[in-house]
DNA sequence: TACATTAATGCATCACTGCGCAATGATGCA
DNA sequence: TGCATCATTGCGCAGTGATGCATTAATGTA
């Protein structure tokens, strides 16, 4: 997301950054980083995802202020930065249930 | 977003119905529909897309249980049935705020 | 019935995204 | 300096999604 683009409205913003929380590998990286800061060489060990992957979401929920970082030596250790993403993820969790209760009813 | 498949876990529905949301069109749909119910032949006129594309849109919305719907002779009408997406999108904005905010210190 | 209106669908195109592999950077240590 | 580790970048591939046009479906009306 590119926030010195001068032509690009409010919706398009939120859409952008909605993207960046609607991807599965993401999500995980978020779970995952609930309890602590971890480094890249933490993380990629419990994924299935090749490193660069990794590196490449991490890099993009950073850059979008998502996420925090800091190097030390080699590594590069992530944190939550921003944790109304967990709030969103509870109001997401709650529809979905609604909706597949309400699936449910139209079966029975 | 097909609740019926019985592999996919919770982290994979929050993506999809969070890929549903991050679509600039869809959001303005919302917007558009907060101030009540309103029938595709009302919206149209005012999108810059397709009516097709529309529909699409409007469809795939009521599938995930964002929105409601009834028939009305030919028409069609839309409403939002589960308002929580204004939630999201209020944190949302939240969170693009502060990170231009933050954009903003940077340079200065 | 014939016609008009409204919405959805088939289809092709275009763009974007996630992915893995290979290569490159960057840092620390022997 | 040489080597190892950790992270990023270049690149091509495959899958997916948004779009517009043309067509079909569904309903209402003259």
């Amino acid at each position: 997301m590119n926030m010195n683009h001068p032509n690009i409205d409010k919706i398009s913003l939120e859409a952008e950054l909605l993207a960046v929380l609607a991807q599965p590998t993401r999500l995980r990286l978020l779970y995952f980083l609930r309890n602590g800061e971890r480094c890249a060489c933490e993380i990629n060990p419990k994924m299935q995802e090749d490193p660069s992957v990794v590196s490449r979401h991490l890099v993009k929920m950073q850059q979008v202020g998502i996420l925090g970082y800091r190097k030390e030596g080699v590594s590069k250790y992530y944190w939550i930065k921003d944790a109304r993403v967990f709030g969103i993820l509870k109001l997401i969790d709650a529809m979905l249930q609604d909706h597949i209760r309400e699936q449910s009813q139209m079966i029975a």
